[in-house]
DNA sequence: GCCGTTTTCGGCCCGACTGTTTTCAGTCG
């Protein structure tokens, strides 16, 4: 799959012409199609092989022709051409919070800033303060956005869950293919659903083991091959730059391997000291009494031998989880076919790619029993937020289609929270919705405590979206006291949302498992805006494990009649 | 660059926020 090395090329493409000072309308273009693209599941390929690239929204004849050029040539001439005018290091300094185009140009047109370096000597020698427009606080707020920039992308560079999934899932694929290989499964911190994941570990069962690392590392998504032996393969991939090993191992290790590889780190040197105390060694290759190997094909194997059950990759993390699990209290944790629906999927009504029957089809697909379509309100603007006919039209919409399927269609919105805590629709119009969930989006320092309460106030309010509005990439989040909402929330009965779009899942893990102990339902939403993205749903399955939800802590393990039975407060 | 039940040209992303301003510019969502 190309989708996500094309992705990259039309972003640095922006990043390139904005920096130029070129129509911001086509810069913005450039991003959206690039984000669609990365969150497009299928092969881009597929679809241009057939004809279909301008059939997507948001390609259009100019990004459909530069898609085919790179399928076909492997590069793109204008990205060649503008890069080619552009200080290499600058376009990463883009990346910095609170630093925009116009200021670096500014600062490199009459500073001669082209890199990190440079940019850090102007802010100390007081000519960036200089500069017109500039002044102390400006030049303290990017200070500030590089620290930020410089914690994100340091040594230990680390990748959404959420964009390494496709990658390693057809990686997976592709060695399975191999001659002679038995059973791969990715491992490591991938397998435990961290957010982000560092580098990821394969494991592989099959032989010649020399013959499989090498084809691996010969692979067309390889980048760079750092190490090539007998039993473990190291490579850089193409479109993240990312670390992927591949170790094959003996299949009489194999669980043993698969737990040590696992990990995380303070699980298995809990574990080990547990085996030590008893007269076992653990390692990679099974579990030993002196040389006597007494286990190791299993992951199972491996913690019977401790008097454990086994203990799901989520909560392998020494939160207390081997003691739990030595007297036979481990959590009874959701499973991931628990999840009967999505709280959470914009429509083209407003700012999603797909019609409403196009994701009820995708969502039936996919086996859930309901889906709550939840559009931006009036105010949202710039995401096409919905006035109250359009509102009203789309229910009737919603009406005709659930004659048609089998998945119950919600009628939901995601409704802003205004600037003085109200809603952005009258009651009347919310009381006819099956589900509210209500967001804030704009204000992000103003009141957003004070704002949130006032809105739980509200009887119509099912579920808060994303309580703390971080995005894992950068943005730390609203100024908001978690505390008190959740000890409303627990009060009025109102929901919190895990959002599962892989660059948010907020609540993350901590804040879920907090919640779910006070005793506040917690709601599983996608914030789909494409059919592809309702896969996300994994992920916010993920997060739940990770902070050991039982299906009775959700909403999304009801079936849609309870749900609307229960979703009156004192009902 | 994308898009079209008012348009194949001329709109698109508007408003909040901040800091620098003396009426506005840059950044962000």
């Amino acid at each position: 799959m190309k989708n996500l090395e094309i992705a990259r090329l039309l972003d640095e493409l922006a990043d390139a012409l904005e920096f130029h000072g070129e129509n911001p309308f086509k810069v913005s273009a450039y991003r959206r199609a690039a984000k669609i693209l990365r969150d497009f599941t299928e092969d881009i390929e597929v679809y241009a092989k057939e004809g279909r690239l301008r059939e997507i929204p948001g390609i259009g004849e100019g990004i459909a022709k530069k898609i085919k050029e790179y399928l076909e040539t492997g590069k793109i001439t204008k990205h060649k051409e503008v890069i080619s005018k552009t200080p290499r290091e600058i376009l990463e300094l883009l990346k910095i919070p609170s630093l925009g185009p116009k200021t670096l140009k500014l600062a490199h047109d009459k500073l001669g800033v082209k890199n990190l370096d440079d940019l850090k000597r102007v802010i100390e020698d007081g000519s960036l303060a200089r500069l017109p427009g500039m002044g102390p606080k400006k030049v303290e707020n990017t200070k500030k956005g590089i620290e930020l920039y410089e914690g994100f992308t340091g040594e230990e560079k680390r990748w959404q869950l959420g964009l390494v999934i496709p990658v390693v899932t057809s990686l997976v694929e592709e060695i399975k293919k191999f001659p002679g290989v038995k059973k791969v499964v990715p491992a490591g911190s991938y397998r435990r659903m961290k957010e982000t994941v560092g580098d990821i570990d394969i494991l592989c069962i099959g032989e010649p083991g020399g013959e499989i690392i090498k084809k691996f590392t010969e692979l067309p998504v390889v980048e760079r091959v750092l190490a090539c032996g007998e039993t473990k393969g190291s490579i850089i991939e193409k479109s993240l730059k990312i670390q992927i090993d591949l170790r094959v191992v003996p299949e009489r290790s194999f669980g043993a391997a698969l737990q040590y590889f696992t990990g995380s780190k303070a699980h298995n040197i809990k574990l080990r000291t547990l085996a030590k105390g008893k007269g076992y060694k653990i390692s990679e290759y099974g579990v030993f009494k002196g040389e006597k190997y007494i286990a190791g094909e299993t992951e199972e194997d491996v913690y019977a031998v401790f008097g454990l059950p086994w203990i799901p990759p989520e909560l392998r993390e020494d939160r207390g989880e081997i003691e739990l699990a030595l007297e036979g209290k481990l959590p009874r944790l959701v499973e991931y076919d628990e999840i009967k629906g999505d709280f959470h999927i914009h429509s083209k009504y407003s700012d999603g790619a797909n019609t409403i029957e196009e994701i009820a089809k995708k969502a039936e697909e996919m086996g859930l029993e309901y889906i709550a379509i939840c559009d931006h309100s009036r105010s949202l603007k710039y995401a096409g937020g919905l006035d109250i006919d359009t509102l009203k039209r789309r229910n009737e919409e919603i009406d005709r289609l659930n004659e048609k399927f089998k998945i119950k269609i919600l009628k939901g919105m995601e409704v802003d929270i205004l600037q003085d805590g109200s809603l952005d629709y009258p009651d009347p119009v919310l009381e006819e919705l099956d589900v509210v969930i209500a967001a804030i989006h704009m204000g992000f320092k103003k009141n957003v405590t004070e704002r949130i309460l006032a809105a739980m106030e509200n009887p119509l309010v099912d579920i808060i979206a994303h309580p703390t509005g971080r995005l894992i990439s950068g943005r730390e989040g609203y100024d908001v006291d978690l505390e008190k909402i959740m000890e409303r929330a627990r009060e009025l009965g109102v929901a919190l949302e895990i959002n599962a779009y892989f660059d948010r899942l907020d609540l993350d893990e901590h804040n879920s498992r907090k919640a779910k102990e006070l005793g506040i339902k917690l709601a599983i939403g996608t914030d789909a805006h494409n059919i592809g993205m309702l896969q996300y749903l994994r992920l916010g399955v993920g997060i739940a494990r990770r902070a050991w939800l039982s299906p009775s802590d959700l909403l999304n393990t009801l079936s849609w009649k309870e749900y609307l039975k229960k979703r009156r407060r004192n009902g």
